[in-house]
DNA sequence: TTTAATTTTGCAACTCAATTGCAATGAGGC
DNA sequence: GCCTCATTGCAATTGAGTTGCAAAATTAAA
């Protein structure tokens, strides 16, 4: 029963920012709201359902995505976009906080609760958004790393 | 002069890392040193003296910068690794600090003097580095659209 | 000094993310 | 129905970066 909830948002979602319905955009988003963390566009082409639709089609839905502010997106140090939609938060685009990436799995996860430290820039600058991309090892892969060490 | 004494200085970087001081590595080396902001491979590759080497061999030479702590490398919100060497501190390794980026002319620039935020992350995660880039428009970049609509 | 081992470069081919141009299809408005 | 505009698919392309392998160059060793 997740699956039509997170298919209810994604077409509130979608009526909010104007964008009409379609079958790839709801299957989109919804897998996005589903998963709960930033991912790309490869990850979510594992997926069979996400197949179905053409390449080119996926990227240009998550960039429209992105346009609306319906989704908010970092890249890794692998340079490789991550798209992550966050259930209706009315107050607007979210996305304003810290991405730990880990360095072996290349997954992502949102740092929630923490926000975007305010940086000093030269004068004349107009900044227009931030991003700060902590990586390193996360909990699964360390410990993988040490039972193999064993 | 200001070209001998960073083709000096490149060769102490060299020494130091116990990297040979070939032409490559001379040449690219003292590059940096002269541009003294994070520049790309595709930058570099502009200039004819970078361009009589080969393209695999400047990314190369990069990358083994990089190992050794001679330059810094952060990426823009164009996913490209830009390489900056700061002057011999012998403190050790720079680029521990935000850094800003143009998304009209994508020239990168170091915010010297402030240090990297603090971050919570997960229990069990092993933080490596941090990478903090603030997008928008620079100066020159504004005061160019502004005059092009008076 | 001649030879052997190691590093460093160049070249060709390739991977992978992402974009572009263009044609085909679909949904609404009149 | 017919027209317009938005959406999708397909083929080809761009651009960053890597890999495997052979040729040079440099260092070490005999």
């Amino acid at each position: 029963m997740g699956e039509s909830r997170h298919a209810k948002t994604a077409r509130e979602l979608l009526r909010s920012a104007a964008l009409r319905p379609s079958p790839v955009r709801l299957t989109i988003l919804s897998c996005l709201l589903k998963m709960g963390r930033p991912v790309s566009h490869s990850d979510l082409w594992k997926r069979k359902r996400i197949r179905s639709f053409n390449r080119v089609t996926v990227y240009r839905t998550l960039r429209a995505l992105k346009r609306r502010a319906i989704v908010h997106a970092v890249q890794g140090t692998d340079g490789v976009w991550r798209y992550c939609a966050h259930a209706a938060d009315p107050a607007g685009c979210p996305g304003d906080h810290p991405h730990f990436v880990c360095s072996k799995c290349r997954r992502m996860i949102c740092l929630l609760g923490q926000t975007m430290p305010f940086v000093e820039v030269p004068e004349g600058t107009a900044v227009e958004a931030k991003q700060f991309v902590v990586y390193g090892t996360c909990p699964d892969c360390r410990k993988a790393l040490q039972d193999r060490r064993q």
